[in-house]
DNA sequence: CAGCATCCTTCCTGATACTG
DNA sequence: CAGTATCAGGAAGGATGCTG
């Protein structure tokens, strides 16, 4: 049961409704929804490949992500009527538009992000 | 009492360490971030100004999000040692560099939310 | 295989009152 | 003015067991 009246949804919405920013960031907001992004720009993959390629996520709140990416309409779901069951997941047009946007973020958080020691193991002489 | 070791932290971390997508929305995933570097992009404020400017806030989410953006380097606090007291807030460097993304951001969201007349989903949960 | 259902924890956000 | 303290609610995320 929703408090569809609380302080907390009104503040959303209106944010949401505000600036396309707000907006965006509802769409790609949930914890795993850029990895699942990220992993259906190489194409589409069945549910057992998203579980695996996402280490570290739980099925109910994978499936939650998906549902919701679903209908934000930037993933689109295909069943195949088989047994056993057979289900695959792909971004839609929407979901590509996507793709230099993620990029643009991904890009802005490599290069400004605190590295906290270089990881590479090679001896940079400089 | 924070659980440091809690399955949830673990796997913010691991994700803010994977890639800059999510380092990026950690920065700027606060439901009133946006705004308030929306806000000051247009030069720097004061906090009461800030509190006027973002409708809704409450003074105490207010508080912790300037204090997060100023932890993350974004945001830089400016105390005037004086009677009254006179705070203002400004971007850093790494808070501009971050205008174009936020632009980005507010493009594709403006550019492909749905329209008023295309009436969404209003939240249907019974 | 691809998920639901159930229960639980943590985190985020907010309202309100008070202070240097 | 620019906050802090306290109390509270809800949303997001997670663990586990079960099903068509």
């Amino acid at each position: 049961m929703r408090k569809e009246n609380s302080s907390n949804a009104i503040n959303g919405r209106q944010l949401r409704g505000d600036c396309g920013t707000a907006y965006t960031l509802s769409l790609i907001g949930g914890r795993w929804k850029p990895s699942i992004l990220w992993k259906l720009l190489d194409g589409r993959l069945r549910y057992s490949e998203l579980k695996k390629a996402i280490t570290g996520v739980s099925e109910r709140v994978l499936v939650l992500q998906l549902r919701e990416l679903e209908s934000d309409g930037l993933i689109s779901r295909i069943v195949y009527p088989e047994v056993p069951p057979r289900v695959e997941y792909e971004l839609t047009t929407l979901g590509y538009s996507m793709e230099a946007l993620l990029q643009h973020i991904s890009d802005w958080g490599a290069a400004h992000r605190p590295q906290e020691e270089d990881p590479l193991p090679v001896a940079v002489e400089n």
